[in-house]
DNA sequence: CGCAGTTTTGATTTCTGTCAACGTCTGTGG
DNA sequence: CCACAGACGTTGACAGAAATCAAAACTGCG
């Protein structure tokens, strides 16, 4: 489906919007806090439902999209059905940074839960970054933010078991939310199914089953009713073997 | 080892660099070319024998390296001695995109056979990017080409069989080697070790020997004397199992 | 209520890792 | 020229992690 197929073009004013908020993604507070710009004049919304294709690996997309709301996930998949998730996006991430240059996003967009994004024209956005130094500064934090997820993933996909992955995946989303000011008293919006943990990890749905039930035996964390509860951040953090820690937000 | 305890400022004329020929990283002709640039001025070579560091994760370098000669690998290693090659770098290819902007390359580099960068400090690099738009494209482009890469490595390595991963890894490497005219009737150079691709596919060295003397036995492949060739490029691709294609170079 | 999408659980298989031994190659120094 | 050490590659027996297969319970939802 073509983003613009989306309800692209729609105006709102994304009330619930957590732009404020968020210091992972400050070009996109850049880009829309500049007074009467054309980025202002033409950004529109764009609302995706749950459990539906935001952008095709392969469509030709003349916008770049900001997640303002909800859980997305960006992915590849394969000729045999299997797929793997390359990240989650979170409630203020660039869909796709590709779109910032190009126009095919070379991966899958699925929405995980309903979703809600902002729209800009590329063009417009590229006007705002030439000649400036903070925009260019903004652009080279996302692409070292994209390097350091992309490393982490690889050393747990080559070289971490089951148990490990796992744990830095609940953790990691666990941090990426408390930048954001997502977690409140140790409890998370938790909109993942254990196949979506599965196709991130590189692992099966029945393992992956497998794993958590014994975390939630041993008192780890608890999953109810979409909330995750981590309950033993320690042992988490022990499980999941220090990594190196985020040089930034 | 830092950086400049490594011959860094020893002027070369770079007699063998293969730069004329590359095509993958334009960025660095679009550098080099410039008649009497500041940037000319100041660049100078490094010289790292095989089998060495040539930057750490935590150094704190002021420079931007080019690989000219010889093989490099950018890796994460583990507390437990465990390491995870993150790509494998090229005559042509920027050695760590993360000094374009910051000190810390965030990962280790190490040689694989004896390897010459080009040395430009950053500041130039950078002053030659302000107001240029055909060096923000060429930055782009090498940004969107690494994300290609990590993403076809966290494919591998979450969803292909040790077959899969080492038959992809054999290609992508010739697939690049082609690009930059370094292949002559199927044969290449080839100074990796079992254990470099032990570190880049996530298996064990063993497990890598059991697979490449699978190959050679099936008439697939042959290394002899630090060159490979690939003698039946069909049965080898569709071991690999066709990912998208290459957008560009 | 029924149905599709989940999650759980257990039995079994497959792949890859681990361990260990041995052979080869390369470079070094006497 | 030879002896040697260390890195590298191969091979086989075995162990362990996760996949596969299958069935049953649970969850939401129309």
């Amino acid at each position: 489906m073509h983003a613009a197929e989306n309800g692209l073009g729609r105006p709102s004013s994304c009330s619930q919007c957590v732009m404020a908020k968020l210091s992972a993604c400050t070009l996109h507070r850049f880009a829309s806090r500049e007074p009467g710009s054309a980025v202002d004049e033409r950004q529109s919304m764009l609302h995706v439902p749950r459990r539906r294709l935001v952008c095709r690996a392969q469509d030709s997309v003349e916008s770049v999209l900001f997640l303002c709301d909800g859980w997305a996930a960006s992915l590849r998949a394969l000729a045999n059905g299997d797929r793997q998730i390359l990240s989650f996006l979170l409630p203020g991430d660039i869909v796709s940074s590709a779109l910032l240059f190009q126009s095919k996003p070379n991966i899958l967009v699925e929405s995980i839960s309903d979703v809600s994004c902002r729209v800009f024209a590329r063009q417009d956005v590229l006007g705002l970054l030439t000649g400036s130094d903070e925009a260019i500064s903004q652009l080279s934090r996302i692409w070292m933010d994209e390097r350091e997820q992309a490393a982490r993933l690889a050393v747990d996909l080559g070289r971490r078991t089951a148990e490990e992955r796992i744990a830095n995946l609940l953790l990691g989303l666990m941090d990426r939310l408390a930048l954001r000011g997502l977690v409140r008293e140790g409890v998370i919006d938790f909109p993942l199914r254990q196949h979506h943990v599965a196709d991130a990890t590189g692992l099966t749905p029945v393992h992956v089953s497998k794993v958590l039930t014994d975390f939630k035996r041993r008192g780890l964390l608890q999953i109810n009713d979409r909330f995750l509860q981590v309950l033993d951040e320690t042992a988490l953090r022990r499980i999941a073997q220090a990594q190196p820690p985020v040089p930034a937000g």
